[in-house]
This record gives structure tokens, C-alpha cells and sequence, in this order.
RNA sequence: GCCUCCAUAGCUCAGCUGGUUAGAGCGGCGGACUGUUAAUCCGUAGGUCCAAGGUUCAAGUCCUUGUGGGGGCGCCA
């Protein structure tokens, strides 16, 4: 049985074997250093002529990046070593040495998107999407222990559904033996009718949108966790809603600090889900939103304009720099420095690529903000202006009627809004859960599906579940990539799933 | 659908106001080096500068169109 890397430790002072492919490897005359990954994590593995004999050794130096190898040899605590461990090989056995690897150790740039995409199969490899998939395996872990403690029981919704309840053109739609079919975009309607069998639910399955929306923030095909509470009122659905949001995240804090750190990002903001989340009604969000009310003596709109003010000014300075370093590589330096130099300014002209965005866009994005009209639906960039004034996610509840779906329950005394809740995550990254009190009155779900223009035929079933023993309830969904994309700090949705389905991209 | 930025070696990128044989790093190949951490050093191969047209004595560089891509919106329980 051989070890795994994870658990190398255990194995220290003795001797193990481990399975791997070679991430990175180092020639010198009577040493090979290879940085062997499994799966389960990365180690240095030291080659010597003399432990392994010449004639291993020889075949050892014809390794490539990503062949595949198992090494026999001492594990050995070695503080300079990631993950403080190294393995001191006697025996090499080499089961296939890789053809050129196309991917390069070196980070992609703009262009390089489209390359990764086509080489998904080979990029998930990388030590950035090896840490990301185990971060949403920790997160979908996070998820149903959360639940499943909490007494609630996991449902399968149907993918197949018959029924276009909201309009055919955002469905896919798919032959069901001669009928028309369409993939499923929610199974919340079939969660409802559970909880009324179960009291406490939630489904976890894949959904599936066609809209031909080519955005950092949306895939055509994607995870959901819809629960569905019964006896909830909109304010025990926030309530759960803030638990579940510390509970998941503070279980990726705790246990994936190698993958955080492998992304480089910023736990401490991360670890601000432990505060308490502002809950904001809506036509406050929109005074916020518009500059009219300062958060903690936050201003939206001047926070804007302080981030378009530095941003050019780190323009300013980072052409500078530039200037500065190619005067100084001119006239000349030693090679070492040069050549540091030079990776210096590759970073700097990326960096002043972003900021020459942002000044594009900061501009469009404060008119929006500015302009915003009472009755609307936040935008991108809304959600993340009015973001920006909060540390912790934010919750904004009692959305206008007309703007959300037609099961909402309404507010007392206010039919212009509904008890809906958005909670949008810090760090500009937007909308991730959805939710609200539903209607629990036949007549008025009978008037907002005429209102909605529904087929009423399609919904009987539903109407029954208000017709046999109807209860105030409540649920919400989730997009778990989104999730993922907040904890890893990610700028686009596409790395957050294995295989990517999106406008424009089927394979691999 | 709209706005905007871009396309140079297998990969990541330089290439200024048009000017002679188009450059670097990584990766590949050959060699050097007693332990490297994006190792380093020496050598070497590798290019239809996205495509078509135009301006010019001269185009990777300027203009037009097309194609493809990045970013921002829109669409989007």
C-alpha cells in the first residue's frame, strides 16, 4: 500500500512509497528534484545517483512535467520544504514519461483563457484548480452537514420537468420519448411540496438556464441548494440563512488553509462572515446605493470615486516604475537582477492593464448607481457598488412585487412588495442566495399566476399544496459555484466547476 | 445586442514617433554544476507577426473590413 502525500507525516523517520505525476522536476549532476503531486497534496522528492544506483538514475533524468512515476525512499522532516516534508527516493519505478506538456508553470495571461478552456482536462492539474475543486468539495461537504444536523432531509427534484412555467425561453429544451421536455432551472416547487411531507428540506442538484448570458457570474449549467422550511416566516429564513452562510464558510477556513494559501487569498476578509449581517430592506438599499445614505460613514458613491482615484494614480505610478527599470536595464546590470527586473515589469504592465479597466468602467458604474430608479432590479455592478459600504454579506429583503416571481408572499398592508431576501457577498462578488416567504393564500397565487400570464393548468398541483393543509413557509437557493468563486477569490465562474457549460463552450 | 481593449515562437510576453537579418523567459533538445525550490549557467532548434484589402520608397507597427478572444453592460426567480 502506498501513502499518500497528505498524510506523509505520518510516515516520518520510515520508509514510504509514493504514487504520483512530476510537477515540476531539477537536474543537477548527482541529484534530480522532483516536486511529485497525487492528488492529495505536493512533496519533494530527492533522486540521488548513489541511493538509487546509475542505471535508475539515468532513466529518472529522462522524466518530463506530468510523468507518471512511484518513488520508494525515507521520508525526512525538512522545515524548508512545502509542506515540510521530503521524501529521499532508493527506488524509482517510472510508469510512463509524458509527451511535452502544453501547459506551462508559468502563469496565462488574457489570452490564455481560451487555451486553458480547450485543455480543461489537462488544466485541472494545475495547483491552483486542484486547490479550488477541493475548496467546493469542502464547501458541498460544509453544506450537508449543516442541513442534515439541522434535521433536514436531502430531496431529489426531477430534471426533466414537463411543464414552461417560466417561459420556454430560458429552458433547454429535450425530447422526453416523443413529448417535450425541459431541463430543470429550479426544484423549488417540488421542495415546497416535500416539506409539506417532511417539514425540513433541501435539494442539491443541477440547473440548468439558456440564456446566452456571457458573464463572470453565470453558467448554463449549475449546482443549486434550494431548502424549503416548513412553519418558517421570512425572518427565521434569514436567520438560517446567516448560520448556514458562518457555518460553511468557517469549515473551509478551518480546512483548507493549504488551499487558500495556494490561491493567496485573504482569509481575514474571508473570516468577516463572522460578524453579523446587515439586513436592509430594499428601498433603503437603493438610498444606499444612490449616495443618499452613508453606511458606517461609507459613502457608495465616494467609495467609487476614491477606486477610480487610485486606480489612476497606481497608473501614474506603476508607469513610473517602468520608465525607471528600463532606464536602469539599459544602462546595464548584473544578470540576476535584470532578470528580476524584467519579471517585475511583466507584472507591473499587467497590473496597469486592470487598472485601465477599472477607469473605463468605475465611470459607467457610478452613473448606474447614481441613476438607479426605485422599482428596479439591482445590476452587476449595482450589487457591487452598494457591497462595497459592508465588511460582512449583506441581506436585502422586501423586494418591489414586480420585479419577482409570482410565489413571493407580499408583504402586510404592502401589495408593492414582497417578503424576498437576496444575500449579496462582500468583496463586490454579488448575489448568492435568493429566497422568501411564500404566498400561502390560493386566491392571491391564483391572481399573480394570471398577473405572471402562466398557464394555470400547469400549477393545479402546486394550488393543491395551498389547498390540503397550507403553512407559512419559507426556503431559499444557492448557487454553489458562486460560493465556490467568493471563498477562492476568483474573477470568473469558470474555474469553479470541473467541466464549465456556458455560452459558448461545450468540451471538453 | 451594445461599449471597450486586444491578436507576434508550443506557452507567457517585449518590439517606442513606420526603417536593414523579428527578440526574451518558460517548455523541447545537447552540455555544465554536490541540495535545488519559477534553480542557475552555456549552446541549439523553433515564426505565413490572425485573415483580406489599402496608404507608403518602406508595414509586426498606420487605415478599412472580417474572424477570434479578454473586460464591462444588457438579457437573466
Amino acid at each position: 500500500m502506498h501513502q499518500h502525500i497528505k498524510r506523509i507525516a505520518q510516515s516520518e523517520g520510515q520508509e514510504a512509497t509514493l504514487k504520483g505525476w512530476v510537477a515540476n522536476i531539477r537536474e543537477s549532476k548527482t541529484n534530480l528534484f522532483i516536486v511529485l503531486r497525487d492528488g492529495t497534496g505536493f512533496v519533494q522528492c530527492v533522486v540521488g545517483l548513489d541511493a538509487v544506483g546509475e542505471e535508475q538514475f539515468e532513466a529518472a533524468k529522462k522524466l518530463t512535467l506530468e510523468s507518471s512515476l512511484a518513488l520508494t525512499g525515507n521520508v525526512v522532516k525538512d522545515d524548508r520544504q512545502i509542506g515540510g516534508y521530503e521524501l529521499q527516493a532508493n527506488n524509482v519505478h517510472i510508469y510512463q514519461i509524458a509527451k511535452e506538456y502544453p501547459i506551462a508553470k508559468k502563469t496565462h495571461g488574457e489570452h490564455g483563457v481560451r487555451f486553458l478552456a480547450d485543455k480543461r482536462h489537462l488544466w485541472l492539474r494545475s495547483k491552483r484548480q486542484w486547490a479550488i475543486m477541493r475548496v467546493r468539495n469542502e464547501i458541498i461537504m460544509g453544506i450537508h452537514e449543516f442541513f442534515q444536523s439541522r434535521d433536514f432531509i436531502q430531496m431529489d427534484a426531477p430534471i426533466f420537468t414537463g411543464n414552461a412555467c417560466e417561459g420556454t425561453t430560458t429552458l433547454f429544451s429535450t425530447d422526453f420519448f416523443g413529448e417535450e421536455a425541459f431541463l430543470s432551472q429550479s426544484g423549488q416547487l417540488y421542495g415546497e411540496a416535500m416539506a409539506m411531507a417532511q417539514g425540513l428540506i433541501y435539494t442539491f442538484g443541477p440547473t440548468f438556464r439558456a440564456e446566452k448570458s456571457d458573464t463572470p457570474r453565470h453558467l448554463a449549467e449549475f449546482w443549486m441548494i434550494e431548502p424549503e422550511m416548513a412553519f418558517y416566516d421570512n425572518e427565521m429564513n434569514m436567520d438560517l440563512i446567516e448560520q448556514f452562510m458562518k457555518h460553511v464558510i468557517n469549515r473551509v477556513i478551518k480546512n483548507c488553509t493549504v488551499e487558500l494559501e495556494a490561491l493567496d487569498r485573504d482569509v481575514e476578509k474571508l473570516a468577516r462572515v463572522n460578524q453579523e449581517f446587515p439586513r436592509v430592506p430594499y428601498t433603503e438599499a437603493v438610498k444606499i446605493l444612490r449616495g443618499e445614505q452613508e453606511v458606517n460613514g461609507r459613502n457608495a458613491i465616494a467609495v467609487q470615486e476614491e477606486d477610480l482615484a487610485n486606480a489612476k494614480k497606481g497608473i501614474e505610478e506603476k508607469t513610473a516604475d517602468i520608465a525607471e527599470r528600463e532606464v536602469q536595464i539599459k544602462a546595464g546590470m548584473k544578470k540576476g537582477a535584470r532578470k528580476f527586473s524584467e519579471a517585475k515589469i511583466v507584472v507591473l504592465r499587467k497590473e496597469i492593464a486592470e487598472m485601465e479597466e477599472q477607469v473605463r468602467n468605475i465611470p459607467k458604474w457610478i452613473e448606474s448607481a447614481k441613476s438607479f430608479e426605485d422599482g428596479e432590479d439591482f445590476g452587476g455592478s449595482d450589487e457591487t457598488v452598494l457591497t462595497r459600504v459592508f465588511d460582512a454579506p449583506v441581506m436585502v429583503y422586501n423586494w418591489p412585487t414586480k420585479i419577482k416571481a409570482f410565489y413571493m408572499k407580499e408583504v402586510e398592508g404592502d401589495p408593492h412588495h414582497v417578503k424576498g431576501v437576496d444575500l449579496l457577498a462582500p468583496e463586490g462578488y454579488g448575489e448568492i442566495i435568493g429566497g422568501s416567504e411564500r404566498e400561502t393564500d390560493i386566491d392571491v397565487l391564483l391572481k399573480k399566476i394570471k398577473e405572471h400570464d402562466l398557464p394555470m393548468q400547469e400549477f393545479e398541483w402546486y394550488l393543491d399544496l395551498r389547498r390540503f393543509g397550507s403553512v407559512p413557509h419559507s426556503g431559499f437557493g444557492l448557487g454553489l459555484e458562486r460560493i465556490v468563486r467568493w471563498c477562492c477569490d476568483l474573477d470568473h465562474l469558470r474555474e469553479t466547476i470541473p467541466f464549465p457549460r456556458r455560452y459558448g463552450r461545450l468540451f471538453p
